[in-house]
RNA sequence: GCGCCCGUAGCUCAGCUGGAUAGAGCGCCGCCCUCCGAAGGCGGAGGUCACAGGUUCGAAUCCUGUCGGGCGCGCCA
């Protein structure tokens, strides 16, 4: 049930009605028209733009408009009253009943209760973390795995049939690097002095039990043969360890991909080829020298014949280069088959979120995937800003060097799975942020975290306290509850923030911005401590009323849809609702 | 030099894709605990929405320009 969309439609059907008895012009565009809720709760409980917007073409003046359309809302079982105001807005206040009937289907359908139909089960796929396999997640990668993670979800509960997947940079310079890394650990595990990692190679210990296990598997083997002979072996068994490593932290976040995706594996699969030959026949791949960019010209620049592709042609800012100079293919080549791969796999909605220091890379990706699909797809894409981690107000020193780098594993190990989530989506995607590790565990009203499960807990007292009190508050009993027993104003407020709940999701999906969530959860978090407050003073609005046995358990059962929403945010963020604060 | 993102209260940030008098937390001032958990609530002060134009019934929101900050700019991924 979502009473926004059954009031516009309701505003719709007068629409049409009006066009039908030629007050509106045949083909009048309603898609501008919107009912919302007014900021000023003392304008209504809804309000509709529909004159102001459709005066011209109607050719009348926006309250002579008004009048014809409000004179259509009233009566009726929704509308109590449709009021003009200001420029020509139409406020509506609707029937108590109506908001009486939304807890009714909070309750009845629970957890479903706000799962949208926006997305018409629609293949999407979001890309995210794809951090690169040489080494454990920092903090960096946080953001974009949680980020991702939610928006999926978020997705899946607006009616999306969504693939969440991970792309494994498994080949290039850096693997070999990573290779020859921990090659080095490997001569250490069989005894071998190496002396200091050398510059340019991977120190961090985390290799450490990848040469054990060489040594293990391989005993001293390895060290007869040349590069070419160990490094396949290495970097192999390297890169499974680290998948190994990152796939654990990504677990123990509860982040789980359905598909990862091997870069080598799309190389060796010859959908490297394939993709750039189809490009190819489309004219879009030529030899080429590209200019040096302005006002920042590296020192090493040398003019040279490349292999591009006209990404120029939809939309980027230049051709991009497809081989490297030693023939083998650029990262760019690996990454237009992989999105060709996704659009031959039926996905014509494509999200990839990365880090802001990847902004580059946003409208040469978007020109590949037109390119690559026809022009049939489309690829939206999430740039999360920097996350700066401090303790007390103070940065903390990430030296890889001085060993004092902190990952993502202990950062989840220190606050936990959902205090890293749920803050961590606190802030726009765009926008950088702190995270403090002090302030995320701090336990009052500007830790959105502990706010919103203070919520949530104290809905679980209440049933504590009912219970106690020998009251029946079974689903059973909550079903039969009398809702129309709940006539005070702030219960009412209660209600309308849990009518809300399915347009903030379809509008946090629509808009691809989980935070909207975060901010719904904690404005709803807060008109309930409200109530609960006032509970104090005035002993009438107390859930538990004695001596009036059909109030009290018309009031469970508000508490109780009131909480099935909490959690169903708290689902959406994959964190984990609490009974009680500890 | 070019591209992308950002600029809202003293501070940290929201602002529902263009709506009515721009909101919250922190900080400051004043209130509310003989228990449904005060780990909370109520009220007050505090704004040129960076700046200048434009679009229209209506702009923090859209367009152009300026200023300020972040990121990026062949053969790294």
């Amino acid at each position: 049930m979502n009473v926004f969309k059954e009031m516009k439609r309701e505003v719709e059907s007068v629409l049409q009605a009006l066009k039908d008895q030629g007050d509106l012009p045949e083909g009048t565009d309603f898609s501008r028209v919107a009912v919302e809720p007014p900021r000023d709760p003392s304008h209504g409980d809804m309000a509709t733009n529909a004159a102001m917007v459709l005066a011209k073409p109607a050719g009348l003046k926006p309250r002579d408009l008004a009048e014809k359309i409000a004179a259509g809302l009233s009566g009726g079982d929704w509308i109590e009253s449709a009021e003009i105001a200001g420029p020509g807005f139409i406020n509506l206040r609707l029937k108590a009943d109506i908001w009486h009937r939304v807890a009714r289907a909070v309750l009845t359908q629970g957890p479903a209760y706000g799962d949208g139909d926006a997305g018409g089960g629609e293949p999407v796929i979001v890309e995210y973390v794809s951090a690169n396999p040489t080494g454990p997640l920092h903090i960096g990668h946080a953001r974009g795995a949680v980020f991702g993670d939610v928006l999926a979800r978020l997705l899946d509960k607006a009616g999306y049939a969504v693939t969440k997947e991970y792309w494994i940079n498994d080949a290039g310079v850096q693997i070999d690097i990573l290779a020859r890394s921990a090659f080095l650990r490997y001569r250490e595990a069989l005894g071998q002095d190496i002396g200091p990692m050398p510059e340019g190679l991977y120190p961090g210990d985390y290799l450490v039990p990848v040469g054990e296990v060489l040594k293990r598997e391989h005993g001293a083997a390895l060290l007869e043969m040349d590069e070419d002979g160990w490094m396949p072996i290495v970097r192999d068994k390297a890169v499974a360890m680290m998948m190994d490593l990152i796939r654990a932290t990504l677990a123990d976040l509860g982040v789980e991909q359905d598909v990862f995706t091997s870069e080598r594996g799309v190389i060796e699969s010859g959908k490297v080829d394939d993709a750039l030959a189809y490009l190819e026949e489309k004219g879009l791949i030529y030899i080429g020298v590209l200019d040096p960019p302005k006002g920042k010209k590296p020192d090493d620049w040398e003019e040279r014949p490349q292999t591009l592709f006209r990404a120029s042609r939809f939309g980027d800012d230049t051709d991009r280069p497809l081989k490297k100079s030693d023939g083998s293919w650029t990262y760019f080549a690996s990454d237009i088959a992989y999105h060709r791969d996704k659009y031959n796999r039926g996905f014509k909605h494509m999200v990839l979120v990365l880090g802001a220091d990847h902004g580059g890379y946003v409208k040469r990706m978007q020109a590949v995937v037109k390119a690559v699909s026809g022009g049939e797809a489309s690829l939206t894409v999430k740039l999360c800003q920097m996350v700066k981690l401090l303790d007390k107000g103070e940065p903390v020193k990430m030296s890889k060097r001085a060993g004092s780098f902190v990952t993502l594993q202990d950062l989840i190990d220190s606050v936990g799975r959902d205090v890293v989530r749920f803050f961590l989506l606190t802030r726009k995607n765009d926008a950088p942020m702190d995270f403090d590790l002090s302030a995320v565990k701090e336990q009052s009203r500007d830790n959105m975290v502990f706010y919103v499960h203070y919520a949530h807990a104290r809905c679980r007292s209440v049933f504590r306290q009912a219970e106690e009190a020998g009251i029946d508050t079974s689903a059973e009993a909550l079903a039969a509850a009398d809702l129309s027993r709940l006539d005070a104003e702030p219960e009412f407020d209660l209600m309308k923030r849990l009518a809300e709940w399915p347009r903030a999701v379809e509008a946090a999906a629509e808009a691809e911005e989980p935070h909207r969530i975060a901010y719904y959860l904690y404005d709803t978090a807060s008109a309930f401590h409200a109530l609960w407050t006032r509970g104090k003073e005035e002993t009438t609005l107390r859930f538990i009323q004695p001596d009036d046995p059909a109030v009290t358990i018309a009031r469970l059962a508000l508490v109780e849809a009131l909480r099935t929403v909490i959690a169903s945010g708290l689902d959406v963020f994959g964190v984990t609702p609490v009974d009680e604060l500890s």
